[in-house]
DNA sequence: GTATTTCTGGACCCGCCAGTCCAGAAATGC
DNA sequence: GCATTTCTGGACTGGCGGGTCCAGAAATAC
């Protein structure tokens, strides 16, 4: 399937509001012709360019949005180290999710497929990248001396993960960013040698 | 609405079927029909006992889910304070998580629901309840001198649900307690005085 | 400038499933 | 007992929403 210029710009327009649409206040079910609607296009052309219909669409979109969350975090990621460094991260976490309110796209977006075996894949994939960024990043801050050595890193990663996850979880069906702010703050101090 | 024995019966006899329906293999969404054709009820009877239909069954079903989940915990809850009562907790929780595999019956009730808010508040109400015998144990611990004192109790409370809850969640849409498992041992291992 | 491919619009189909309605059976009240 | 309330069954409705189809417009190829 070739796409003329014409043609990319439309698919490119459906993913585009179908983003929006996930991160947008009430998300809820997203219905295909809610998306017609806004992009002011039709039946025909969104299973033009999705045969696989709203699965296949909805995957395309789940791979976006798994890249905006670790992209959203640079450069704090790669940079990890230094307590600063941490630290900064963390209030930009803190902040991210709290601005982002009740809302989590890709937790949305589980919901959504039927089969949510391909999301599903997607969202695993990006859980295992960040992981290994925070782990790399307990390891450098234990290389500089600022972090307990007796820390096992990879599981401190994994443990942070469950607690990130948790915390946005809960702000997510209550509104309260309490539970990551501590799960955060747990896990630094942990970390910092006392 | 007075109710006859038989009517109790009948009504007790669709929770029952829903509720089994959640925490069986695959739960998916939760059709009224099947829920008659397991009871072998009609739908008069459905609307007839639950007047506000889906939502107000399910609203109810949660209610008893949450019950569950903390009722599965005793007697292990109430007697935190010991190392060992803690590890039996630990090990009872993953044993739990585990077997359970990748279905959580909260978890798909809160997909299911329109107007998630009731649902959600269920939800709420029981990760307080939870937390707050987490923080109990926590002081028990400190009490007894096994935890170190140093350890805001509250804190690590909510740091310690929002690590359970995300532990699960990477669980149930991957296979793997690993998160889980990390978040408790890192708990306890910070816990402890070293 | 003709042939071929891609793009677009929208009418239509169809299965699904919550919710309605009502008529008759069973229980309960007195 | 008769009247009243509760219980039961199932046929029916209605809307929602994903997916199909096809005819014609626009682009591209050569």
């Amino acid at each position: 399937m070739s796409l003329t210029v014409k043609g990319r710009a439309t698919r490119e327009r459906i993913i585009e509001a179908a983003s929006r649409r996930l991160r947008s206040e009430e998300p809820g079910e997203m219905r295909l012709d809610d998306l017609l609607a806004d992009t002011g296009t039709s039946k025909g052309q969104l299973f033009h360019y999705f045969p696989g219909g709203k699965e296949e669409l909805l995957l395309v979109v789940a791979g976006r949005e798994a890249d905006r969350v670790l992209a959203e975090q640079e450069p704090y990621l790669s940079e990890l180290g230094s307590p600063e460094s941490w630290r900064a991260w963390r209030d930009a976490l803190v902040a991210r999710y709290g601005a982002q309110g009740e809302n989590c796209p890709l937790g949305s977006l589980m919901g959504q497929v039927r089969s949510t075996a391909g999301v599903a894949a997607v969202v695993s994939a990006m859980l295992r990248q960040w992981q290994d960024h925070l782990r790399d990043g307990v390891r450098a801050a234990q290389a500089a001396g600022t972090a307990d050595p007796g820390v096992d890193a990879e599981r401190a990663a994994a443990a942070l993960i469950a607690g990130v996850q948790g915390g946005v979880h809960v702000l997510r069906s209550t509104g309260d960013s309490g539970h990551l702010e501590a799960a955060l703050d747990e896990f630094l101090d942990r970390l910092g040698r006392t």
